[in-house]
DNA sequence: AAATACCCTCTA
DNA sequence: AGAGGGTATTTC
């Protein structure tokens, strides 16, 4: 009885295509096969095998099985379910899924072993070669360790003492030490993590670990770690960070608790790394796995925790491509795979908290700060009283505060989450706004480079002598800060001091981000001027200053979670000021110091704004309420873009507890010459919202160059 | 996603 | 007629 093997292409493809199965090659769900789609062959991954029943359409056989790791059941029954959730091809997530078993195999590297024959003449720089080469390493790396010249090694290998081979770099992960002793841990450090052990035991389940900036969440997540590595000798851990800054502190602490290296996934890590990371995580020798949001689709044989630091962060929402949030999957990956899922957090997202308020995850709060540190003192500057100069930013009595400190030999931090010099530039002689080409976003000013970018098509240009639309030269200012503007007022005033700035400008990979953050904790800058690349996670025990340029910035748009993520924003950045015995002191710029987040953020009363958000959220039956999803609809020529959106508003399911908002605008209705158009649907809680968007795509054909893009939660509104 | 089938215009 | 090009369709 010959089969059928349905194959999954990482491709955006509606479903599975089947195969037929070549006799004897005997093909198991999960293998990584070669099948010819169209004239090319194409890599998939066997999701079902069934027996043929006759009077089947010809089917093309499976070209190959390929020699890669299986994808195991969970890993294509997640794919699957992300893909149905996200109303999008399975192939899409596949893709993810696959990514790290399609780069190149780590190179062989080249290096020197003692071939166990003497050399005829035997000196002491010879025999110090000789004895280091017991450990292979490549020719100049064993010239360094022996102390001696190259020239020395090089004769060895001519004489034939020393041989060069090519050998694999490391492909394993050296296995956690268990036996090592965790920390002291405080009394609620010990009960938290006790609550934890007991969830790892008990297979899926949720808990949200919260507690302050400084509570040691990390902790007592990993002495959960150790416990579910402990329990089983092939037990798999995974630990999800919002960003890659952060990896570099994460991996250096699991490294120090387990003794062993953990897996390292996110973009910056080069392709052959990941193959290397993949493969294992697939073979099950990599255990313990840090990385940002795609690491949940690595191919885990046994994963038996999930950890989401810092959950309530939004980069853990993937906004283009396939559209996913990673926290939200995590939970479904644990109960897909029977793991525990541990959400951390200070400030926890109002979804989080409301699923531990309503019973549905274990709720385990940190009290105090370790050690003997206490939280910052934090006061609310009203711009409206004591405004800064004219062209200024820093206002009186944050300068004097900065002024202060420095006179301590204590480091401030000034905080303002706008990259470059300026967000806009405009011409005062026509009032022309330096826009990209195409598209409805303003120019922001980068000094440092010289150019005008667009933040959102990544478009730049040199800026230009005069207007480009009146000729008026000399014409263009700058208008409102960015963290580069900040820095150039802060030398101004402090010219003595030492002032670095952190963004994603001037910090591109971890390395640089390590390097700085090092710089800092070491005491070594005085002002350090960041975005939120740098308000997240970091200890610096000296920083005893924070301030915020402009704390009402993300309140402006009026999204849905403006005031939530101001709240969690502010929250944080104020939370890096006084560690340790040193008290903190955190000052508010702000036109609005009556707005409850403000009022909040003074007070340091977390529960107050939530209560206050989670009423005005359920009022309107908004998340995490009800629950949001998002269409765009984009296209090249505004006239057929409009009859579309109209046809899709007709088109749209009348079903009970669903609301459908739109067509309208989108917040950025043109980009790279494609007008924008948006639908905003608000459901009940127990509506499928997926199934709901499924069908209403299916109703629709999108002609031409029209697009439709499907959002579920949406996070960002533009 | 990527190859190709299709359909139009342009050139001569 | 045939080339050139942009776009719609198909891929088990």
């Amino acid at each position: 009885m010959s089969r059928i093997a349905s194959v999954l292409l990482p491709m955006p493809l509606p479903e599975a295509f089947d195969y037929a199965e070549p006799e004897g090659m005997g093909l198991e769900a999960g293998d990584q096969v070669a099948v010819p789609l169209g004239p090319r062959l194409i890599r998939g991954v066997v999701t079902e095998l069934r027996d043929a029943m006759g009077g089947n359409r010809p089917l093309k056989p499976v070209a190959e099985r390929l020699d890669d790791p299986r994808l195991p059941p969970g890993t294509v029954e997640f794919v699957q379910w992300a893909a149905r959730y996200a109303v999008d091809a399975p192939g899409q997530p596949l893709a993810i899924a696959l990514r790290g078993a399609r780069a190149p195999k780590p190179r062989p590297v080249r290096v020197v072993v003692a071939t166990g024959t003497s050399p005829a003449r035997p000196t002491p720089a010879r025999e110090k070669v000789i004895e280091a080469a017991l450990q292979p390493m490549a020719a100049a790396d064993l010239a360094r360790a022996a102390g001696v010249s190259a020239g020395v090694v090089k004769a060895l290998l001519d004489e034939g003492v020393l041989a060069v081979r090519e050998i694999l770099p490391e492909a394993r992960f050296d296995p956690p030490d268990l036996s090592r002793p965790g920390p002291q841990l405080s009394a609620s450090q010990a009960a938290a993590a006790e609550a934890l052990k007991d969830l790892v035991a008990d297979g899926f389940g949720v808990a949200l670990l919260d507690g302050v900036t400084g509570s040691g969440k990390t902790e007592v997540y990993l002495e959960a770690a150790a416990a579910a590595l402990a329990a089983d000798p092939d037990a798999q851990v995974l630990i999800l960070l919002p960003e890659i800054a952060l990896t570099q502190a994460v991996i250096a602490r699991v490294a120090a608790r387990f003794g062993a290296q953990p897996g390292e996934w996110h973009s910056d890590v080069a392709p052959p790394g990941r193959r290397r990371v993949w493969e294992a995580v697939a073979a099950g020798t990599c255990r313990i796995v840090v990385g940002a949001r795609s690491a949940l689709f690595l191919p885990f044989r046994k994963l038996r925790l999930i950890v989401v630091d810092e959950e309530h962060d939004g980069s853990f929402k993937q906004e283009d491509g396939f559209i996913y949030h990673a926290r939200d999957l995590a939970v479904v990956r644990g109960r897909i795979e029977g793991a525990a899922v541990i959400l951390a957090s200070a400030t926890p997202s109002l979804e989080t908290l409301r699923n531990a308020e309503a019973g549905r995850y274990r709720w385990l709060r940190l009290s105090a700060r370790h050690g003997t540190a206490r939280l910052p003192d934090i006061e609310l500057i009203d711009l409206r009283e004591t405004p800064p100069e004219a062209g200024r930013w820093l206002s009186p009595p944050l300068v004097k505060a900065m002024a202060e400190t420095w006179a301590r030999g204590e480091q401030s931090l000034l905080f303002l989450n706008r990259r470059g010099y300026a967000p806009l530039v405009l011409c005062k002689a026509c009032g022309e706004r330096m826009t990209a080409p195409d598209t409805d976003s303003w120019l922001v000013e980068h000094r440092y480079t010289g150019r005008l970018v667009c933040h959102l098509t990544g478009f730049s240009m040199p800026k230009p002598a005069a207007c480009p639309h009146c000729g008026a030269k000399d014409s263009l200012v700058s208008i409102g800060p960015g963290v580069e503007r900040v820095e150039e007022e802060a030398r101004a005033l402090f010219p003595e001091a030492r002032i670095a700035v952190f963004s994603s400008d001037t910090v591109f990979d971890a390395r640089e981000a390590r390097r700085l953050v090092e710089t800092m904790a070491a005491g070594e800058i005085d002002i350090l001027v960041a975005t939120q690349a740098a308000a997240k996670g970091h200890n610096f025990p000296k920083l005893t200053l924070v301030g915020v340029v402009d704390a009402d910035l993300g309140l402006r748009g009026g999204d849905l979670r403006a005031a939530e993520r101001t709240y969690q924003l502010l929250a944080q950045a104020t939370g890096r000021a006084g560690r340790k015995d040193r008290p903190g002191r955190a000052l508010l710029q702000t036109y609005a110091p009556e707005h409850a987040v403000m009022q909040a953020l003074k007070a340091q009363d977390r529960d107050a704004f939530v209560a206050a958000e989670m009423a005005e959220r359920e009022l309107a039956g908004l998340p995490p309420f009800g629950r949001l999803a998002a269409v765009v609809a984009s296209g090249p020529d505004a006239a057929q873009l409009d009859a579309f959106v109209q046809g899709m508003a007709q088109a749209a399911p009348n079903t009970p507890g669903v609301e459908v908002y739109g067509p309208a605008d989108a917040p950025l209705g043109l980009v790279r010459g494609r007008r924008r158009k948006r639908f905003l649907v608000r459901a009940d809680r127990s509506v499928d919202l997926s199934a709901y968007m499924a069908a209403w795509r299916a109703r629709v054909r999108p002609p031409g160059q029209i697009r439709v893009a499907i959002d579920i939660d949406p996070y960002s509104f533009l």
